[in-house]
DNA sequence: AGAAACTGTGTCCCTCGGACACTTATATTT
DNA sequence: AAATATAAGTGTCCGAGGGACACAGTTTCT
């Protein structure tokens, strides 16, 4: 009935029995994830083939499907290796946990951008990928929250991350400041400006803040204060 | 300089020439982009080829070409048409409108949720797309937040609801409630829970509740709370 | 030693996006 | 009315990518 997602947990969760007779593979996972992550993040997911990963470790195509049963499976593999493990929280209230919590997980997702391309959709989330959901739940308990609650705040602010992600993204590796989404964003206002007079003010007004660090730290403590709210109407 | 955005800015803005000599088209725009969005909607982005696509309409794949550079343009296209022009918005409060109009932008991605694959990566906004923006912005006029602010509130809504959209469909269509993420991470939570302990606690108290609805209005207001707080804040 | 299990390779096939030449249809020009 | 320029849809071809499969070489167990 889930036969499709077997494979896949299998390959994130294990186990990984390994062979006692044949050849000793020269591969293994986490060599042929990091290989595939090396080149998402220098040319991004799209350039990312089984023949290109395969060729970085010295190797046929087909070996690969020793390891891995598909690219999709591998592409899961590359995330979560690529996310890697949630660090240990530091003592603190709820929000500064939540805080620090969400600018690693930011800085993780700002490195391998091409994670976003294969985070959208149905898909297994992967240990890693858990334990950061994990250290988000526990920062709110003893808040009030109910479980569900917790879990929906730490999922609004993966959302955040994310969509600050693909906003810096879209904003260009920064080395190329005038080609930028700003830029033709502007363009786009300069011709057709007058459809959109609120959006042309705003700009306008907008012009000289670096969008990307100060549209992040809005957003965050926007959520945080929502949650503060929140938490504190429940306790008063 | 920006020479691969032409094309698609061209294809979402105009102007389209329309032809003087020769055969008159069979197709236009329009019905290319439906086309596609008629199939994504049902199969999946994945499944969109200029072959499907073509077929559809009941011409060769190369016939598309006449209309649309190639296919990266013509996702970006069938995101604008899916996505459509904002509706008008209805006279309210800051909070009022903002909370409307993002009720309706979720009713549209979660119609189309395949827009969220298309639109991850840097990309060139539609008309349609950029209609949103603006009354989004508009909405928070007169609010005492700045022209970044008023855009950064707007990116954290939409990244809201694309955060809440990717969950929603994670959880399949509704109509298969076993094979469901709950049952998947509970899965992996009754064999691996003791390294997620605060996951397992918060899973088991959120059993019964209604996942998506549930959490799409907690973060929804918990973001318009913390508009509210800052809005407030300012003036006092 | 032989069998069993496993690894990496070479070959093949399908699908997809796209280039290009070609035929056909329309509107302008002579 | 005839010639011509322009544009629409088709057919053919190519390269790249994912993956199936049979094969040869290697290691361990009996």
């Amino acid at each position: 009935m889930d036969g499709e997602h077997t494979e896949v947990v299998r390959l994130l969760w294990g186990p990984h029995p390994k062979p006692a007779r044949g050849p000793r593979p020269t591969l293994d996972l986490e060599r042929i994830a990091r290989a595939g992550i090396e080149i998402a993040d220098s040319d991004g997911l799209a350039d990312v083939s089984m023949q290109r990963v395969a060729a970085r470790l010295g190797v046929t195509k087909m070996a690969l499907y020793r390891y891995v049963p598909g690219k999709a499976e591998l592409v899961a593999l590359m995330v979560d290796v690529a996310i890697g493990p949630c660090p240990e929280a530091r003592r603190g209230g709820w929000r500064e946990q939540l805080e620090e919590w969400a600018r690693q997980l930011f800085a993780v997702f700002r490195q391998h951008s091409w994670a976003l391309d294969a985070t959208v959709g149905p898909r297994v989330m992967g240990p890693a990928e858990l334990s950061w959901l994990e250290r988000a739940v526990s920062a709110l308990d003893g808040t009030g929250l109910s479980g569900a609650e917790r879990m929906d705040a730490a999922v609004l602010l993966v959302g955040h991350v994310r969509g600050i992600t693909q906003q810096a993204r879209a904003a260009g590796p920064a080395d190329d400041p005038e080609a930028q989404l700003g830029s033709i964003l502007g363009e786009l206002m300069r011709t057709h400006g007058e459809r959109f007079p609120a959006l042309t003010a705003a700009l306008v007004s907008a012009a000289r803040s670096d969008g990307q660090d100060q549209a992040w730290d809005f957003g965050l403590q926007r959520i945080l204060d929502g949650l503060a709210a929140l938490i504190d109407r429940r306790a008063h």
